[in-house]
DNA sequence: CTCAATCTAGCACAGCTGTGCTAGATTAGC
DNA sequence: GCTAATCTAGCACAGCTGTGCTAGATTGAG
């Protein structure tokens, strides 16, 4: 029995002709006949590995996601590594901050790869509403990022820069909707959002931390 | 010549058609014949007072900018009013505050017929990508909202609400994010973000403005 | 009444869609 | 060479799409 394609690897190929399509025109194109036409397959060759329009669809934003993920990750063990490192050299340099600092920026589409990725990501994300499958890929995605989020808070109030008496949970909130606005907002118009304005802005965002929160109306 | 139709009418009623498919469906769904189905009018008469399907779905997304847009600017009086007013009877109090908290709130989908318009308004977005005359409706509301944040932060500077080391336009920006990033976790996760949380989270935003800020890694 | 503007209704067409399905090419194991 | 698994190619079908277009209904103005 002859096996001479790899079925990973042919998969992850249609789902890069997927996203493709979906930033040069718009999810809409991702026609079977478009992708095939992309990948410079026939029809029935890519309805050999994808039986369905949906199952492709989802297994290209299920690898999008995974994508990115990978990166994040990849990044943020770098950045933790730092922190750490940080900590024992110097404290009072506010290198923790730094670090947080590099490890939310991995998150924004800042380069023109993540741009790209993220312009796709948005494109799946806006079929959630007719697709519950997609809906809870996005989800997943979702909680990946506040996890994210979290992970950065809790390092930043380790290691004394997050005043006791703010809420975290709030705070993890507000960061995140901070993150996925600013996501939305260099995608939709990067000329107005340079990196150093990003960066100013997170740091402003990151040393409010460090100030007491509002408790309550209690001054 | 007979004049029996109100063409603004009309064309409002076909409007409100493609919300409701958008809202049920996806705009997807909001084909020709079925916006004509949903308005129990004829593909015919549809076709005569919208001669094309972008002519349709352009003016029903103008229309839910301009409707959203209303209320906001409505709401926004009122609050202003409240500020004024706050001002002169009681400044210690924080009422100036309280006012811009209500007034963000105005901008933010929290209760059901905001939800509605939020979820249609977002569907719309998403075909920005492939249509530049919607991208264009988008950026100007956007921009509209923009304003109000710059509004917001203004007033709040007025009353002495905003530290006077802030950079105006970076907290702009991060306000603005802010609220684009709840209106997105509002939307796609609405039991994990009650009013009270929202609330709290953008009190203790606007209470952090009046405490110094980051400035350019000097302290 | 007549006339003509206004509106309704929908046919017709070309073009696209996803998917069921078959026919054949390719090639490893025997 | 034979067999059978693997893969390619694409036809066929029903169903949808937007839009050009025509035919007729309705009704106010003269």
């Amino acid at each position: 029995m002859p096996v001479r394609i790899d079925h990973a690897e042919r998969r992850f190929l249609l789902a890069q002709a997927v996203w493709r399509i979906t930033l040069r025109d718009g999810l809409r194109e991702a026609s079977v006949r478009g992708v095939a036409r992309e990948a410079e397959l026939s029809m029935g060759s890519v309805r050999y590995f994808f039986s369905t329009q949906d199952e492709l669809r989802r297994f290209a934003m299920r690898e999008l996601i995974d994508k990115i993920g990978r990166r994040i990750t990849a990044g943020a063990e770098l950045r933790i590594a730092d922190a750490r490192e940080g900590r024992v050299v110097d404290a009072r340099e506010g290198r923790v901050v730094e670090a947080a600092l590099a490890l939310l920026l991995e998150l924004l589409p800042l380069d023109e790869e993540r741009r790209n990725e993220a312009c796709v990501y948005q494109a799946f994300v806006a079929e959630a509403a007719n697709d519950s499958v997609i809906a809870e890929l996005r989800q997943e995605a979702d909680d990946g990022v506040r996890q994210q989020c979290r992970h950065t808070l809790e390092s930043l109030a380790e290691f004394g820069h997050v005043a006791a008496s703010r809420a975290i949970d709030i705070e993890i909130e507000r960061l995140h909707a901070l993150l996925d606005g600013l996501t939305a907002h260099l995608l939709a118009r990067p000329a107005d959002t340079p990196f150093a304005r990003v960066e100013e802005l997170l740091l402003t965002h990151l040393y409010d931390l460090g100030k007491p929160g509002y408790r309550g109306g209690h001054q």
